[in-house]
RNA sequence: CAGCUCCGUUAAACGGUCGCGCGGUAUGUUGCCGAAAGGUAUUACCGUGAGGAAAGUCCGGGCUUCAUAGGACAGAAUAGCUGAUAACGUCAGCCACGGGUAACCGUCGGGAAAGUGCAACAGAAAUAAACCGCCGCUUUUGCGGUAAGGAUGGAAAGGCGAGGUAAGAGCUCACCCGUUCCUAUGGUAACAUAGGUCCGCUGUAAACCCUAUUUGAAGCAACACCCCACACAAGGCUUGUCCGGCACAUCUUGGGGGUGGCACAAAACUUUGUUUUGAAGCUAUGCGGUGACGCAUAGCGAAGAUUGAUGACCGUUCACGACAGAACCCGGCUUAUAGGCGGAACUAAAAA
RNA sequence: CUGGGUGUGGCGCAGCUGGUAGCGCGCUACCUUGGGGUGGUAGAGGCCGCAAGUUCAAGUCUUGUCACUCAGA
């Protein structure tokens, strides 16, 4: 597994209400410092910090095949930028209007110029 | 040829790079747990991975828990007949009615002659009749008879002719139409045909109702087991060995999590697991049946998550890709759907 | 995922057993006022979510369909 994903729900709203944003064409960006993120570390076996990751597509989008083809085209673009990102946080991910009939690489062109106005890449990668 | 009707089938293909779930094999010395055996993260390879509707949740069955002596009532569902099926409100064939030239299509298709209700407006009158008219008697106003004619309406006492009468009327008769019952013939039956008989009855049962048949209730978020815990948990934020929670201070809840159910079953050997056998189901062939379907043989018989896998990007080709994503599992129904392919049947009129 | 409920003028609601669809607020015009509010008098605005069916007749009954919404670990 690359990527860890964020299950609770109740750290979806934590991330909506408290986290920095970004509103891209395509994709809106939630980014919340995990406040757990030491303990998980702890608990890794391999004693890393890692970004806890999750989608949030709502019905708006349309139907199940609609909301699965947003998650997957999201969640390639994510992975792409991935080990690029800072980590110790929560990022939470969702669809905005366009999000139909486009490509991931343009998703993650979207994303990258979101993680860069958050400053969440790494100092010595260049922006 | 063209048009039209019905049935079946399919649901873009190939290559490259990167990636995901599940199962298996190897790795696991350097990362973790453990005294060890071993387990595990990781990595590599192999296998496998959405639909004809997975959808709507409209029916039926399995499965689970609760209820239950047996029955009756109530409620609910179904409604031509015969069959198919584990079962069904599904399917097949047939019957009746309606539509179409035809192939064929459609029908919640029992009972209104058991009872009750309703039928607005219009109209004299709506299940019962006298407004006009017609006739008789009185007399210029009434009384009586009358349903042939008029106007209303979705519906007005079966139609038409003759007899009959003061005028009329199934009042009587012939024919026709419809209907109840009986008989004969054909059919398992619904029913059809023919004859006789009785009657002339408004519509509505997707109004109450009657008749026949069926029917306990809820649902995998069911349910079973295990683990953590009331100085605890879920969660919260000011991220503190804080609040929740013991003087003060800080909200809310009273449970939370896991496994099984759940990816077919049984037996044998055994630690996991392996091997064997056999069901559902699917495919092919053969046989029986008009058909739904049944029987036999052979082969296949591994999707299984829990923020939820089956994809991303690039290239080539073509008919330029519709509707659309499993969530306990099956059998149907209904609804959505770009096209492609195959088969069968019919053709009146018009055009050629 | 499972099981319920609701769709009626611009908004919030009635409409019980089928018979020409109403109420409150709002809107328009006029009267009242020097002007506005208040008050009064008129009026407009609805294929009753959509599509079939039963019926002489459907907001109402039946079936399908589309939205919205509530409850259940």
């Amino acid at each position: 597994m690359k990527y860890t994903t964020l299950k609770e729900h109740h750290l979806y709203n934590k991330t909506f209400s408290r986290g920095a944003r970004y509103s891209g064409q395509y994709v809106s960006v939630f980014v919340l410092r995990d406040y757990a993120a030491k303990r998980l570390k702890k608990e890794n076996p391999e004693k890393k910090a890692y970004n806890r990751f999750g989608v949030s597509v709502t019905k708006r989008v349309g139907g199940a095949v609609q909301r699965s083809r947003a998650k997957r085209i999201l969640r390639a673009g994510y992975r792409a930028i991935e080990p690029e990102l800072k980590t110790g946080y929560l990022v939470v991910v969702a669809p905005k209007e366009g999000i139909l009939g486009i490509k991931s690489t343009d998703v993650e062109r979207d994303l990258r110029r979101g993680f860069a106005k958050l400053d969440m890449f790494l100092e010595n990668k260049t922006v």
